[in-house]
DNA sequence: ACGCGATAAATGTCAGACAATTAAATGTCT
DNA sequence: AGACATTTAATTGTCTGACATTTATCGCGT
């Protein structure tokens, strides 16, 4: 483990690369004891300081986790799925909101990956994730649902179908096209009648899942896909007419 | 900002979680500068080495950059669509690295996606597009070409592919599920002949792509990924069987 | 107007101290 | 011997104060 002083970054970034570097090509394997602090200090010789601030960005990044105490100190972390998901969900959604990504975009992006879902989970859905399908569809339906809670609730549907698909990998690949969407999706105003259009949509999709009917699900997702962007419009549109007057 | 004593964690993890949950929600915008370190220091009642911690933290997710310097500090990132690639890939080929996920899954699931991008790719890939996809394909047939520099080639050849579909969002959701995977394809010993058959199919592809056929692309696609498959699967019986002799 | 040094504000690094935590070793009682 | 309490040592967490380094700005002289 040796760090790279030709970069003018931070000594700390640079240590923290170094450590980075050893986990990542499998020199310093999960679970395994990382130098104390003070070893480290003397190894790169730098101060403890220095050498916190690295394991502190090691950690900000779920590589490592720390313990106090005798035989306590800093360790390998194994990366777990559920962390993965929130580290993707948190970048994917800073990603979209500080870039100016079109709608369309954004929504072409979600709805091309996740018809890619749809043939798998229409033939290895459970019943289970039929069932929370159909209950968040339930929910939609509700009156006095706030704008949010309704999206909120399309999340959740929408992950059910990805899940059904029982392949880890893909269900930590939507989430961020899924869930980073969530604000850029509630800024839109959904009235009665486009809510009932896309329950009527999804209550299609839920049905060709459960016959499984990859194509039927897929074209309702393409659909779901163009009514979505088309309801962006309006909304943009009359809020353009509203600013103008 | 105000930081939340309940939870039972370092104080620097308190107020990274402070500060970045300020930036998400968009009370501090892109490009705002941070109160200075000894500013926040005394907002947090904390030492000015504990405040350091909290701002490593978050530079070690791009939330923010710090300058030296008179009028330097600490200021919101604009996280670039490159940096979350990067985050993106490191996190992916971890979580695949660390979680003993079957090839047979992680290749579903990167060609599932792939196949997504397949028809915009037929629509509106540019000359530039296909003439990488072409360079690549002829730089897989040269002699003497190590496993490694064939699979950074496959890379890149499906990433001209995914970045052909003109839509930045999607190329990089693919990121990580086509580069997360090199380690896993490093695994395989590609013979002259398997080579020769993966080369054709990139050619089919290039083909398709280039005839704008969306559907015979992802066809081709689909039959790459079942021969990935059948490779991965031979490689691991001959290896079972020469650990067994 | 231009260059140049002084200045001040900020981050980067260090040394040393103490607090808090925790597992293991040790001691003590039954 | 075994169960329980105490001590100990190792380690991370936090604080203080200092100094080094970087850099935009200001003022001065030419």
């Amino acid at each position: 483990m040796k760090i790279d002083h030709s970069a003018n970054t931070d000594l700390s970034a640079q240590i923290a690369k170094a450590i980075r570097d050893a986990i990542v090509s499998g020199q310093l394997i999960v679970d395994e004891r990382l130098p104390s602090e003070a070893e480290l200090a003397e190894h790169f010789e730098v101060s403890r300081t220095t050498v916190r601030e690295a394991l502190k960005r090691l950690a900000a990044q779920s590589l490592i986790r720390t313990q106090r105490g005798a035989f306590g100190g800093a360790f390998v972390n194994r990366l777990s799925f559920e962390e993965a998901y929130g580290q993707q969900i948190t970048t994917s959604t800073l990603l979209l909101s500080m870039n100016q990504v079109s709608f369309d975009t954004a929504c072409e992006a979600r709805f091309a990956l996740e018809r890619a879902c749809a043939p798998l989970s229409a033939q290895r859905r459970t019943a289970d994730h039929l069932a929370t399908m159909r209950a968040e569809i339930h929910r939609q339906g509700q009156h006095g649902l706030s704008d949010e809670a309704f999206c909120a609730s399309d999340v959740a549907f929408h992950r059910a179908l990805v899940d059904g698909a029982g392949n880890p990998v893909l269900s930590y690949q939507l989430a961020g096209a899924v869930e980073g969407m969530q604000p850029l999706m509630n800024m839109i105003t959904f009235t009665a009648r486009s809510r009932a259009a896309i329950i009527a949509l999804h209550q299609h999709i839920a049905d060709s899942i459960e016959a499984h009917h990859g194509e039927a699900a897929e074209q309702g997702l393409a659909e779901l896909c163009s009514y979505t962007q088309t309801l962006a419009k309006q909304v943009l549109a009359s809020r353009a007419q509203r600013a103008k007057n």
